[in-house]
DNA sequence: CGTTGGGGCTGGATCGTTATAATGCCAATC
DNA sequence: GATTGGCATTATAACGATCCAGCCCCAACG
């Protein structure tokens, strides 16, 4: 015999057939209804008989087979987080966080990627809810209508969004842009632009309206410059535009962009903060990497995984709760915006 | 009525309960095996009832109900993918390679993370396995044995590491890092530093030795040094060590850590690369952010989480394929290496 | 005109679990 | 000693699909 064989590995179809309650059943002398009785049900069963099975339940190393519990009872245990672009490095701490409440609460977390494509977005929102309890929707780039239509079928939170009748999350960008646009003020900006993200997204429109709000009433001058992604490369690619609109500072859709434009600055000789100040939005891994490092505003994304995913708990349980969840953001003044 | 309520909205426990093969069979007057039939195994049915049948699903919307499915087949559908930090922006690419082929193929992927922990990882890896088809394991922690044991109950495939008997994928760090020491060592190094990783991880054992084995064969002196984890903050503790152990280059288990030490290095006025090269591993996001930009190994990530992936495909059909997959790495001359 | 064959469809049985109604049993009550 | 109550347990019917062994009908054949 090989080395290959003996080490234990099943060929294909060897698998052993998992054990089940009809096994327990067996083993212990009862029948399978007692056994699902004494394993969910704690304390409405006979004491003794309720060791018995678990004992032999343990022995026999039994899972339960979440597909077979899910057809009469319609649960999953599992729940769908559905994000425009899995790479983006915004997405990190939110799913941490959504994944930590998930693995504490014993749900799997199922994760999927639109692409930007609202229409894959439509569809794997469609096909993710057939196997899942509920839909965390973050960043979506849907119609308010779409997104209505699929909360009729399962419970669904949206996150970085509002949409009317829908439970929601998402960050609270005034004092964040506040406390950015008061700095940048304070060292004698007049004239800024806003960087702009994704058209579709109702973030981004919030940002700009928030921006153009607060710089308005301040008497300063606000522009809004389009990009083509909310990606380095949207941001490198907005580089002229920014030139030529003549503004000494920039606030950016997120820090995506904001590197990008960071780092065509340098490579075109523009001084950062010396002839632009730069600031971006989130504070991802890496905000603090280049030289100057990035001044952003910072969001919860932690915190507001943990949350969205709590709140979706709460819908599907239907219990009371909150319709918005808004959480603050924070401005973190690191080197590109300076005297 | 209040705009809210006509927003179309449904409340709690009124969602509408998805069509089954039943309303389908009803609606066209034939029995259910036959709309089964017609669903899923075309061209074995009457061209005209296929197509009734095919256009009531379309009107009803019917979507397949996965879970239903998978008690009779034993297919879930389903595959699992478990990371040992999810956070770490290495497995972006990973993830992102993994979840093309998985929506190309029609599949879930399910994520979850063991935060480094091998009890946690076993754990999640038996929960997960009762509901997936096959199952991904990344950088495992796990002994051997106990990933022999996973493999008996379901296919599984090994990332980043080698087990007897086992599928596995990973990269062949020898090109990238003789290409590496080899600028160093034209470059003028002769010590130089290997900044571990975890003590349990396979790769860094497999980098360590070959590190080693070229300096050796070069005539370059080789120290190892240990790091508390493989992340930005133990690479910046690492740094005293780094310093005391009088070499003039290191090369770091990733890149986390490489961005950890050059951090501390220009906090601590020490110049990268005049007084220490750097060289990193994976090319993450952001390795080209700080200045100097990081000299890394490019690990072919993306194609990495295609491939194991489509691996992890042949094992579950069991057709045959390579026992090991392994994929070049390459040197990525930025500017933490130079004269 | 009866038999055969095959295409097109249907009738259960099945997968592993849960929910609900039913049963058996024993002690307490009248 | 028959009735009642209550508890522990069990039998049975779902849940939504798949699978396999038929069944029916019609055409072709002897």
């Amino acid at each position: 015999m090989g080395k290959t064989d003996a080490a234990g590995r099943q060929r294909n179809g060897e698998r052993k057939a998992p054990p089940t309650i009809y096994d327990i059943a067996r083993l212990t002398g009862v029948s399978p209804s007692t056994v699902s009785r004494a394993l969910n049900k704690p304390g409405r069963l006979n004491e003794q008989t309720e060791r018995r099975i678990r004992d032999a339940a343990a022995e026999l190393g039994y899972r339960i087979n979440p597909m077979a519990r899910a057809l009469p009872t319609g649960k999953t245990g599992t729940l769908g987080l559905l994000v425009s672009d899995i790479t983006n490095p915004v997405y990190f701490d939110l799913v941490r966080g959504a994944e930590r409440v998930a693995s504490e609460t014993g749900l799997t977390l199922v994760f999927a990627d639109s692409q930007e494509s609202p229409e894959l977005e439509r569809a794997t929102a469609e096909r993710l809810q057939t196997s899942v309890d509920g839909l965390l929707l973050v960043g979506s780039r849907l119609e308010d209508p779409q997104i209505q239509e699929l909360s009729t079928v399962k419970p669904l939170v949206v996150v970085n969004r509002l949409v009317d009748g829908i439970p929601a999350v998402f960050p609270d960008v005034r004092p964040g842009i506040t406390a950015a646009l008061e700095r940048l003020r304070g060292l004698g900006h007049r004239r800024i632009a806003y960087l702009a993200g994704p058209e579709a997204s109702w973030m981004n429109g919030m940002k700009w309206r928030t921006a153009f709000d607060i710089a308005v009433g301040w008497d300063m001058s606000i522009v809004e410059i389009k990009s083509s992604a909310p990606t380095r490369e949207g941001g490198a690619e907005a580089f002229q535009r920014v030139k030529a609109a003549g503004v000494s500072a920039v606030l950016a859709y997120n820090d995506l962009t904001a590197l990008g434009l960071l780092r065509e600055c340098r490579d075109h000789g523009v001084d950062v903060p010396g002839e632009l100040g730069i600031v971006g939005f989130d504070d991802i891994f890496g905000a603090d990497l280049p030289t100057p490092a990035l001044s952003t505003i910072k969001c919860p994304w932690a915190a507001i995984g943990e949350r969205s995913l709590r709140r979706l708990l709460a819908e599907i349980d239907g219990d009371a709760a909150e319709a918005e969840l808004v959480l603050p953001t924070a401005f973190v003044d690191r080197e590109s915006v300076a005297a």
